[in-house]
RNA sequence: CGGAGUGUGGCUCAGUCUGGUAGAGCACCGCGUUCGGGACGCGGGGGUCGCAGGUUCGAAUCCUGCCACUCCGACCA
C-alpha cells in the first residue's frame, strides 16, 4: 500500500477522551473512530489488525475441529423466553422491536440459538462430538464503556459451543478449546495465563479466564511465575488424543485473579520467590456448563441405548475485538505500537526520505515491488511530508521495519533498516536489507 | 446504577466568574524558501459556541429543561 493512496488519519495530539495507552494510541495512530460511547468505527489501519486476530482465532479453531457458522446479531426474544435469560439478563441486553412489534435483541451471546440450531439437526450420539463457532458482533449495553476497544459496547467476540454425550466427553471437547486458546495467544505474541474464574451469568462448574498480563489491566492478578514458562503445544498438536496433561500442566500452578483469589492458598501453594502479584487484561473465557441450556432447550439425542439424553456442553469466548486493545496494551513504546510480527498491519513501512528524486524513488519501487510478492504486505510513506513527521508515524504505528531509502545514503548505495522493537538500526545497500525483511 | 465533571473550527484549549456581536497553537489551502528525527516566511479558508426555551436593548457568558461524552466507584468478552 501506499501512503499518497490509503486513509491513514494519525493524530499528533492526544485525544482528550482516551486514558489508557491503548485506546490513546488506537485513536492517534488511525486506528479507530468512537462513535458513540463503547462503539467504535473501524479505520483501515485498524481493521487489518483486526482481522489478523481474527484470522489467528479461526485458524486455531478449525485446527481443534470446530466449524465455523454465523449467526445473525438480532435474535427473537421467544428464544431467549425457552432458556429463562430473556428475564434475567437485565438492562445490559440491549431490546429492539421491530414493525409488527416483535420482541428482537441484539446478541449479546449465542447459547440458545446455537442450541436451537443444534437440536433441530442432531439427533444421535453418533453425530457427536460437535463443536460449533462463529465470529460475530455482539452488543452488551455495559452501563460504563471505556477503555476503547477493552471494553466497548459493541464488541467483536469468536464463541465457540461444544455438544457431547457424556460429561467425560465434554471435558475433552474442553480441553481441545483451552488448548487451541493457548496456541491463539502465543501465535499473536501475547502470553496469556489461563486462570480459574467464577462462572458468572453463563452458568456453569467449570471455567478458565484467559488473562493477558499488562501493566494497566482491568483486575489484580496473583500467580506462581513458573506459569509464564510452561511449554504452549506446537504445530504439531494432535486435538484428538488426550490432552489432559497439557490441562493439567497449565491448571495445577496457583493463578488466580482478584476475584477469586484466596491468600491463604496462595500462601500455601507458592514460595515466596515464585509469587508475581501483575494486573491482567480478559481475552478469553472457557466454560463448561453441562446441560443448563440443552435441558430447558430440549436439545436431546438418542444415546447408545436408545434412550434421549440431553448433551452435554461447553461454551469458548475470545474477544477479538479487545485483543487489538490487549495486543497494544502488552506492547507499545513511549513513541507507539510495537505490533507483534503475526498481527501487525503491515509487515514493512518503507519511508521515501525524497519523494521525486528519481533515485530514491527508483529504490523505493524496487523494494516496494520486492517486499509485495514476497508476503511481506510493505506501507511505502511516499508522502511530502518532512522526513522528522515520517519517521514519528512510522514509530506511531508500529509496523515491525522500517526501511529509510534517502539520497543521502543511496549516494553511497546504502540504506537503513530499522527494527520497531528493539530501535536496533543498520546501514546497509538495498538487497541486504531485503533479504534481511525478507528473511 | 451511585458520585464528580465536560460540551467553543478536524485536534488541544483560552474566553464564561464580571453579558457588548468569537480567539490561540496545531492541522488545512496558495506562493516561496527548505528538506536525514514532527521546518520557516507571507497570504488565506473554516465555528448558528451540544440542543431547546427563558431573562435582556444585547447571551458562548445569566436562568430552566433536555441530550451527548468523560472520569471515580459497583458490575461484565
Amino acid at each position: 500500500m501506499r501512503l499518497s493512496r490509503y486513509f491513514l488519519p494519525v493524530l499528533k495530539q492526544n485525544p482528550a477522551e482516551a486514558q489508557i495507552t491503548s485506546h490513546r494510541l488506537m485513536l492517534r495512530a488511525g486506528m479507530l473512530r468512537q462513535e458513540a460511547a463503547g462503539i467504535y468505527a473501524w479505520l483501515p489501519l485498524g481493521l487489518r489488525v483486526l482481522k489478523k486476530v481474527e484470522q489467528i482465532v479461526r485458524e486455531e479453531m478449525d485446527r481443534a475441529g470446530a466449524v465455523e457458522v454465523l449467526m445473525p446479531t438480532l435474535q427473537l426474544a421467544d428464544l431467549w423466553r425457552e432458556s429463562g435469560r430473556y428475564d434475567d439478563y437485565g438492562a445490559e441486553m440491549l431490546r429492539i422491536t421491530d414493525r409488527h412489534d416483535r420482541e428482537l435483541l441484539y446478541g449479546p451471546t449465542n447459547e440458545e440459538m446455537i442450541t436451537e440450531i443444534f437440536r433441530a439437526y442432531v439427533k444421535s450420539y453418533r453425530e457427536l462430538p460437535k463443536n460449533l463457532y462463529h465470529i460475530q458482533w455482539k452488543f452488551r449495553d455495559e452501563q460504563r464503556p471505556r477503555f476503547g476497544v477493552m471494553r466497548g459496547r459493541e464488541f467483536l467476540m469468536k464463541d465457540a459451543y461444544s455438544f457431547d454425550i457424556d460429561e467425560d466427553r465434554a471435558k475433552a471437547a474442553y480441553n481441545r478449546m483451552f488448548v487451541a486458546y493457548l496456541r491463539a495467544f502465543k501465535r499473536m505474541g501475547l502470553q496469556a495465563v489461563p486462570m480459574r474464574a467464577e462462572t458468572g451469568p453463563i452458568g456453569g462448574d467449570l471455567s478458565h479466564e484467559f488473562i493477558v498480563l499488562a501493566q494497566t489491566g482491568e483486575s489484580a492478578v496473583f500467580l506462581d511465575r513458573r506459569m509464564l514458562d510452561l511449554p504452549v503445544p506446537g504445530d504439531d498438536v494432535d486435538y484428538f488424543t488426550d490432552l489432559s496433561g497439557v490441562v493439567a500442566d497449565w491448571t495445577t500452578l496457583y493463578a488466580a485473579t482478584e476475584d477469586v483469589h484466596d491468600a491463604a492458598r496462595y500462601e500455601a501453594e507458592t514460595v515466596p520467590e515464585d509469587r508475581l502479584t501483575a494486573r491482567g487484561i480478559e481475552v478469553g473465557q472457557t466454560f463448561f456448563f453441562g446441560d443448563k441450556y440443552s435441558k430447558p432447550m430440549k436439545a436431546t439425542v438418542s444415546g447408545p441405548d436408545g434412550v434421549d439424553v440431553a448433551v452435554q456442553m461447553g461454551s469458548y469466548g475470545v474477544g477479538v475485538s479487545r485483543l487489538v486493545g490487549a495486543l497494544i496494551e502488552a506492547s507499545h513504546d513511549d513513541a507507539g505500537i510495537i505490533w507483534p510480527e503475526a498481527v501487525a498491519p503491515f509487515g514493512v513501512g518503507i519511508i521515501s526520505l525524497r519523494p521525486g528524486d528519481a533515485a530514491v524513488d527508483a529504490a523505493c519501487e524496487t523494494a516496494y515491488a520486492a517486499l509485495t510478492s514476497a508476503g511481506k504486505e510493505p506501507l511505502l510513506d511516499d508522502s511530502d511530508d518532512r522526513p522528522g513527521g515520517k519517521f514519528a508515524t512510522m514509530d506511531l504505528v508500529g509496523l515491525p521495519w522500517q526501511l529509510i531509502i534517502g539520497p543521502r545514503g543511496l549516494a553511497g548505495g546504502t540504506v537503513e533498516l530499522k527494527r520497531r522493537a528493539t530501535g536496533e538500526r543498520q546501514t546497509l545497500s538495498l538487497d541486504d536489507a531485503l533479504a534481511a525483511i525478507v528473511g
